[in-house]
RNA sequence: GCCCCUGUAGCUCAACGGACAGAGCAGUGGCCUUCUAAGCCAAAGGUUGCAGGUUCGAGUCCUGCCGGGGGCGCCA
């Protein structure tokens, strides 16, 4: 099914030619058509207001522009009433079209809203992320919901998408991992060895130590704290996959950052940066301030010369100081690493990379595009949706995450809590920007105040009338949609009709939030007040209106299993 | 030093620069011999923090101010 959006958006460019054929309106260059849907039903199913956008380049008056339009568009066959308002020309659905729609629907099955709009597009969705030093947090969680709910809707666009982790097991976070296990592990052995600073303090780290113990007894009492670092981080990698695979999150690959220092990238990128001119030795950045981020004299007794490596960020982009990419100690900084990182991924060959980061990534993201950029690769294919943080707050009181000191709230608690499809809903439906409080006491609260239950109930409805019907050995075989004529049938059609458009807005706007907001406020709230009104199952109902109605109950049962299954939700069939 | 987000109904939040700013919860009044009431209907609730500006049109964009939250600098 092609998006009514689109249908109209074409055939209003279309009248906007035809009526300057006329001589109706003056030459002019045809925009893009813009379409919205009126927030009043009395103004049509979609509108455009380009008749008063060319009000200055006509010197005509908006509504005369709008007539103009509405004389010459086209008769289709998906188009009814189409009016002149205000400036505006407001469109209505033909109603034998919408009526027809349901059986697309039933016909297109778990394929409706597929389109084809980026089909023979390979997209790669970066998300979660995390280095297996811990528990993932819940911020994780929420870009992961986010990226894999993006990555759904892609493969509904037509992309090919691949979901993929990044991480890193080799830099000074997972030794301090390594060391804190060693400690523990020591410990329980009934040594005494100093914590390290910085160390990670949780619970489970003394898990992990136990189960080394337990499967190695004393024996590697003077083994150094690689082992450690490496038997931490399987155990704690697959902690992760298995608590993000209950929330139906699945990694098609890994990416682990050793790989760019094993096949050299990471010093291909150093030297084609210093071979633009980019990149200099020194112990502070060049730069007209005072800078303080200069080592202080202890670090400069542990490091050799105390010379660092800059990239000249300042003619890259608008700041005010160069950045580190190689720090005194000779190890990279991230940016080196993640610039190879990006690269690769754009020699992989997607035509889109979306990189989900929370918002405390928002210099890295900046700096690494630049970098991207400027060693002459099409950084405008990355596109990095940022998110606000998490907090997780219950009896009334907010607690930020932290994994290092062992405070947080893990996902798998969370899911015990909630339920996975809570967690799935929750995650997403908040717009990025704004900062979430995950309220542990109101997401277990299982009542109406969940948004969850109210969209899963209207297809537990949809089902219970299949499954009713079927018992009265009914079924809606010869069902004609036609006699779906009451306003409140209508309605409903015209809501499911609107998936397309929900997913073409999330793909374009890379913001999947809105799905969830339309399969609550929209979809599950057009559904239920047509379920209590429109019986099809009633005594009173001829079988033929009741076959009928079970078409539209089916059709929206697919809608609905669709939407979630797009947030990565369960369509149950009965509460 | 630099940067980001945010301020909308009592509360939690929506609203791709478009028409009369919408939901849920709480509170008020109705509705269960009918396909599951985790539901529905009705009424009520607003100077979108303040002041300017851009625009045919601003909750949305720009500037300033006030309030709230957070980030960055050689961890990533």
């Amino acid at each position: 099914m092609k998006r009514p959006s689109a249908v109209i958006s074409e055939l209003v460019e279309e009248a906007l030619k035809q009526a300057q054929s006329s001589g109706e309106l003056p030459r002019f260059n045809i925009p893009d058509v813009p379409i919205i849907k009126p927030r009043s039903a009395d103004h049509g199913d979609y509108a455009t207001p380009v008749a008063m956008q060319l009000a200055r380049v006509t010197r005509m008056k908006p509504d005369a522009i709008a007539r103009a339009l509405v004389n010459h568009l086209p008769a289709d066959d998906r188009v009814g009433n189409v009016e002149a308002q205000g400036g505006f020309v407001n469109f209505r659905l033909a109603t034998a079209w919408l009526q027809q729609q349901v059986e697309v629907i039933l016909e297109d099955g778990e394929g409706f809203a597929d389109s084809s709009d980026h089909t023979g597009r390979r997209a790669q969705v970066e998300c979660v992320s995390a280095n297996p030093t811990g528990p993932i947090t819940v911020g994780r969680v929420r870009g992961g919901v986010m990226g894999d709910t993006l990555a759904r809707l892609l493969r509904a666009a037509g992309y090919q998408v691949e979901l993929e982790y990044y991480f890193n097991n080799a830099g000074r976070q997972m030794r301090l991992l390594g060391q804190s296990v060693q400690v523990r592990y020591l410990e329980l052995l009934g040594r005494d060895a100093g914590f390290p600073d910085d160390g990670y303090q949780g619970d489970y780290i003394i898990d992990i130590a136990r189960q080394i113990a337990a499967g190695h007894g004393s024996s590697l009492a003077n083994a150094g704290w690689e082992v450690f670092k490496e038997r931490a981080e399987a155990y704690i990698f697959s902690m992760i996959r298995a608590s993000l695979k209950r929330i139906g999150i699945v990694f098609d690959s890994y990416f682990n950052e050793n790989s760019l220092y094993e096949d050299g990238s990471v010093w291909a990128v150093l030297e084609a940066l210093r071979q633009k001119g980019l990149v200099y030795e020194a112990r502070a950045p060049e730069c007209d301030d005072d800078y303080d981020g200069r080592p202080d004299e202890e670090d400069l007794e542990v490091t050799a010369e105390g010379i660092a490596t800059w990239i000249r960020m300042r003619s890259l982009r608008d700041v005010s100081k160069d950045k580190a990419i190689i720090k005194f100690s000779g190890e990279p900084t991230y940016r080196l690493p993640d610039t190879a990182y990006h690269i690769n991924k754009l020699e992989r060959g997607f035509d889109l990379l979306v990189n989900i980061l929370g918002a405390d990534h928002i210099e890295e993201a900046k700096d690494v595009k630049a970098m991207v950029a400027a060693l002459g690769y099409d950084a405008a294919k990355i596109r990095v949706p940022l998110h606000q943080f998490v907090t997780i707050s219950e009896g009334g009181e907010t607690r930020r995450m932290s994994t290092r000191k062992g405070e947080f709230v893990t996902l798998d608690e969370l899911v015990d809590d909630v339920g996975p499809d809570a967690v799935r809903y929750f995650m997403l439906a908040r717009s990025p920007e704004s900062h979430m409080d995950f309220d542990l006491d109101l997401a277990r609260r299982q009542s109406n105040e969940n948004p969850v239950y109210y969209i899963q109930n209207a297809h537990v409805r949809c089902a219970s009338i299949a499954r009713t019907a079927s018992e009265r050995s009914l079924n809606m075989e010869g069902g004609d949609v036609a006699l779906l004529t009451d306003e409140r049938e209508l309605a409903l059609i015209r809501k499911l009709v609107e998936l397309p458009e929900i997913i073409h807005l999330c793909v374009e706007e890379l913001e999947p939030h809105r799905l969830a907001f339309w399969a609550h406020e929209e979809l599950a709230r057009t559904f239920h007040p047509v379920y209590e009104e429109i019986r099809a199952l009633h005594g009173d109902v001829p079988e033929s209106l009741a076959k009928a109605r079970l078409k539209l109950f089916a059709a929206a049962r697919v809608v609905l299993a669709r939407t979630l299954d797009l947030m990565g939700m369960g369509a149950p069939d009965t509460m």
